[in-house]
DNA sequence: TAGAAATATCGAAACATTTGAATGTTTGAA
DNA sequence: TTCAAACATTCAAATGTTTCGATATTTCTA
């Protein structure tokens, strides 16, 4: 990971809103998370909400997967492997 | 760490020019960052700079100690720890 | 195929961040 | 004790981000 991808996974991590819909894979059985289970869980408009997700995926924190009219999403769980290995990297 | 302080340090972490600054330390010897060294390899005027020491500091990523009239830093390896460690909970 | 549900896009308002010129503060040196 | 060096603060311009109403697109269902 060179430190633009760095700074743009940062950038996804640095809003409450998409801390908590990261955060709401912890709390499930499954490792996926529907779009529809976000509007429950944070107060905000749908295009915010779609605005927040779009992040996360540009990021390749969060893998879309499409189902009919519904959007899946699950961890990036390499992505985050990688982020963490770059953290590490600073402290050596 | 809780979700507030991680939201600030990922905040610290998504701008190229403080993730410069972090990624210095790997290449010193010694692990501390004069001030006059980051106005050295940052193409930036001198109240940037500093702006952006302090949002490192504020995340206490950085931990400042006077020299004189000179200031240096340290890189706050447990905080680092720390985010890791919020990161990899989000795994599981 | 019409209508509704799920999501995306656009555009604008509100807000936050980055940047540097000007200026202030602290401290070491002459 | 003056002067210069190192760093901080203030303020304003430029830029970026967040938010949501309005509207568009896609797809399921009746």
């Amino acid at each position: 990971m060179d430190s633009k991808k760095f700074e743009k996974i940062s950038k996804a991590l640095s809003d409450s809103s998409r801390i908590a819909i990261l955060e709401k894979f912890k709390k499930k059985k499954d490792d996926c998370l529907y779009c529809t289970e976000v509007h429950d869980f944070l107060d905000l408009a749908q295009p915010s909400i779609s605005h927040h997700l779009k992040q996360l995926v540009d990021a390749d924190l969060l893998i879309p997967e499409k189902e009919g009219r519904n959007l899946k999403y699950l961890l990036n769980q390499s992505v985050l492997d990688d982020y963490i290995k770059f953290l590490s990297a600073l402290k050596s």
